[in-house]
DNA sequence: TACTTTTGTGTCGCACACGATATAATCGCA
DNA sequence: TGCGATTATATCGTGTGCGACACAAAAGTA
């Protein structure tokens, strides 16, 4: 029978989850420093462009549900980088705000990326394959998280 | 200031993060009906391309510890996918054996690749898209994993 | 041989992810 | 207006990932 489908090599899931957490893993000792772990760093970068936004939006934005986000947000709220408070005009909404920590954590981060980048241009990788790749999977974002959402919309769960 | 770095958009990292976890997302329905997660596929993947392969060589493979594997074989024991022996010649060392049921499953498992695929090809993402995707990533793995080993060679915590 | 180092596996603690479900506030509509 | 449907957030349970560390077996070395 054929199955030179099933080897790792020849699946696109693999690489992706490898690199991903590769990824991740450089950022680490950066993080660190900050106090942070990565998926706190994404909402920080969120507040750091939009501040005084919702549970939901930032699950939006990051495309995690808010049972991820809540425990998360908690966190960060303990280590007084941002505030949760109940928007007054919709009871449902509880609306997350930097602190002054939280802001200025800001100039810690600015040159993270960049040295990110550093750490792939030296490991031979081109900034023009980097770009590539993220104009890539940026648009399968697109396509995949607009599928995920009309599912949940029409509800896949058939009870 | 300047912060553009900073944002969402500008960055290789996000769109890693989130479509690696979109295509897992993906993978579930079809690995549910074989009562795997997707880490447990990917070690049952590692088994059926080569069996009786002990824990480190299977965390090569994967690029992931022992302790992330050691849990996740015990529950795959448990489901009798497998069976953890200890070498004989070399007794600090755990082979794992695929059980007749995990080598079964293997028949069930051929064809969800190609339905991912297909999956894949229905939302406008072209072959040839995703096959330099994967050789691109495939590629940043050998870099980066190899970085990462050799920094583990030389012991990064500097106790 | 005795002792140090390395290797392979494991436990523990913490922080995600996420499916299932709960709860309260708001909305839509008859 | 009243009430079922929807929405926003949260809790709970399970399963990863991984840093720190423990421990025994094997390898290296004086």
């Amino acid at each position: 029978m054929d199955n030179s489908q099933l080897l790792l090599s020849n699946q696109i899931c693999f690489p992706l989850y490898s690199v991903s957490r590769l990824i991740t893993k450089a950022y680490t000792p950066y993080l660190k420093k900050m106090g942070l772990t990565y998926p706190q760093y994404l909402v920080m970068m969120a507040l750091w462009e939009k501040d005084e936004i919702s549970v939901n939006q930032i699950g939006e934005q990051l495309l995690l549900e808010t049972n991820t986000l809540s425990p998360l947000l908690k966190r960060m709220e303990k280590m007084d980088l941002i505030q949760r408070n109940r928007s007054t005009e919709d009871e449902r909404c509880v609306k997350i705000a930097l602190t002054q920590k939280g802001k200025d954590l800001k100039i810690t981060a600015i040159p993270i990326p960049e040295q990110l980048l550093q750490n792939l241009l030296s490991e031979n990788i081109e900034v023009e394959e980097i770009v590539h790749l993220k104009d890539m999977l940026t648009n399968w974002i697109e396509v995949l998280a607009k599928k995920h959402q009309s599912a949940e919309r029409h509800g896949t769960t058939n009870k």
